[in-house]
DNA sequence: GATACACCTTTACGCAACGTCAAAGTCAAT
DNA sequence: ATTGACTTTGACGTTGCGTAAAGGTGTATC
């Protein structure tokens, strides 16, 4: 038996091109070359396109084919490990992307249909995503992940008032920073209303408290540009101004 | 705060090429060029950008996150969706190679490392993945699912003895070919003799013999250039005999 | 003010595995 | 002689950048 390009590649399933591919690339060339200059493959070039293919199959790439297909004494079974591993690696990156992309199609699907109850679960688990997604790794890296962890349970286990409340502290926080500012003095009476609404707020998500983790947040809502943006948004200024406050209402420096 | 390319770069964890490049197909364009026709990037820009990693993190391409995030009338929900069933697609495709990779692992550490009777049963998986992976899809759409599974299932049930006969017998038809062919009859004692070696072979696989579906098989053993190649090997021509004495064995037509 | 050094710019090629023209020759049948 | 279906080589396009190359800018230091 003996084909042309095209009949090989109908034999194969594949396009007359990718055999043009594969002699260039010399990991399969044709028996010979006739007189008008076409490929003519043999039975034996069928076989190894056979091999080919079903190594390309599970996935692996041509370059690794040729080593494996030419180098008789090269360890097939060692690269197939090597590639499992790869595809192993590859499998759980997927399942991880799945679980994310179920989880945002949750998440946007519950804004819009949701009932109130249920778009009030998704919004906590919404928070507790965006918090990991935003700042995760590095606050993970600053505090410990049990303290984070702890933060996500408590927020799971908040009910719909609890929620209601915090929304309600953190608007009351972000008003009283602002009228405070205008005031100019973070050691005065306003000052000290946005330190302890902010404790109250944060009691919320912590587990237990420390006046020494307050400052350091609050330390931290100056040094971190994302969290300084927030409270800088309707004044700048307003994430130091609230840092100095709450450290005053500390008694500490962070 | 306002950014270069390298100081965005850096936030997002990301190279600065990749800024320019976002920059060049007009999916995230810095805020204004200073006069050094520095590229300089402000808030917003941060936010976009912080969407556009985000929705790559999905694995959606570029493209389509710049629908998702210019066109804000863009179904996001549905593109998620859609994006889902591409991620299950590759999810069940790479499954699936993943249990190829290991058998075909299983299968060279058998051949090295097995005992003769290991070996045995491995070549037997063997024998049927191999004829899944040559012929599988297309006999499965001759026959009936439940004939090659059968097929299948009779394999694995066979003992060592079974597999050294149905090997015996594979050659025995081979031979017995070649010289009917010398003689030029199919109807002929000889011809007849290679019809019946073929249905005792045959038989080692069937769970039930049929004249028409051996009367077929023969008549596909030509239709099918991967059969005839087999058949063809030694002659050409061979494939055609078998048919035709199988077809006279069978007093049927395929 | 010269120099060094770290930044910035645009331009452009490279990667994997082909798909897709284009221009030109070949083969078999009508 | 003319179709029509094949074949050839050559070369550009695809995706999401990496990686020079060649040159301008900003700032600190001598």
């Amino acid at each position: 038996m003996e084909y042309t390009v095209q009949k090989l590649a109908n034999l194969a399933g594949i396009s007359a091109r990718t055999l043009r591919y594969y002699d260039e690339i010399d990991i399969l060339k044709p028996t010979r070359i006739n007189s008008s200059g076409y490929r003519i493959y043999g039975q034996s070039e069928v076989d190894k396109l056979q091999q080919i293919l079903f190594y390309k199959e599970l996935g692996i790439s041509l370059e690794s084919i040729k080593e494996i297909i030419t180098a008789s004494s090269f360890d097939g079974a060692a690269a197939l490990r090597e590639h499992r591993e790869k595809l192993l690696a590859k499998k759980e990156q997927l399942d991880l992307l799945l679980a994310n992309v179920e989880k945002t199609i949750a998440l946007t699907e519950g804004r819009t249909n949701m009932t109130d109850k249920e778009k009030f679960t998704g919004f906590k688990q919404k928070m507790i995503d965006e918090n990991e997604k935003k700042y995760g790794e590095e606050i993970r890296q600053k505090y410990s992940n049990k303290t984070i962890d702890q933060s996500n349970a408590k927020v799971m286990n908040m009910t719909e008032e609890d929620y209601e409340a915090v929304t309600n502290l953190e608007k009351q926080v972000l008003e009283t920073l602002a009228q405070a500012f205008e005031n100019g003095d973070p050691a005065g009476e306003l000052g000290q209303k946005v330190a302890e609404l902010h404790k109250k707020w944060l009691m919320y998500y912590w587990s237990e408290y420390s006046k020494e983790a307050h400052a350091g947040l609050a330390q931290m809502y100056v040094d971190d540009e994302r969290f300084k943006a927030y409270y800088d948004e309707k004044q700048p200024g307003g994430a130091e101004f609230l840092r100095d406050a709450i450290h005053i209402y500390t008694g500490m420096k962070g």
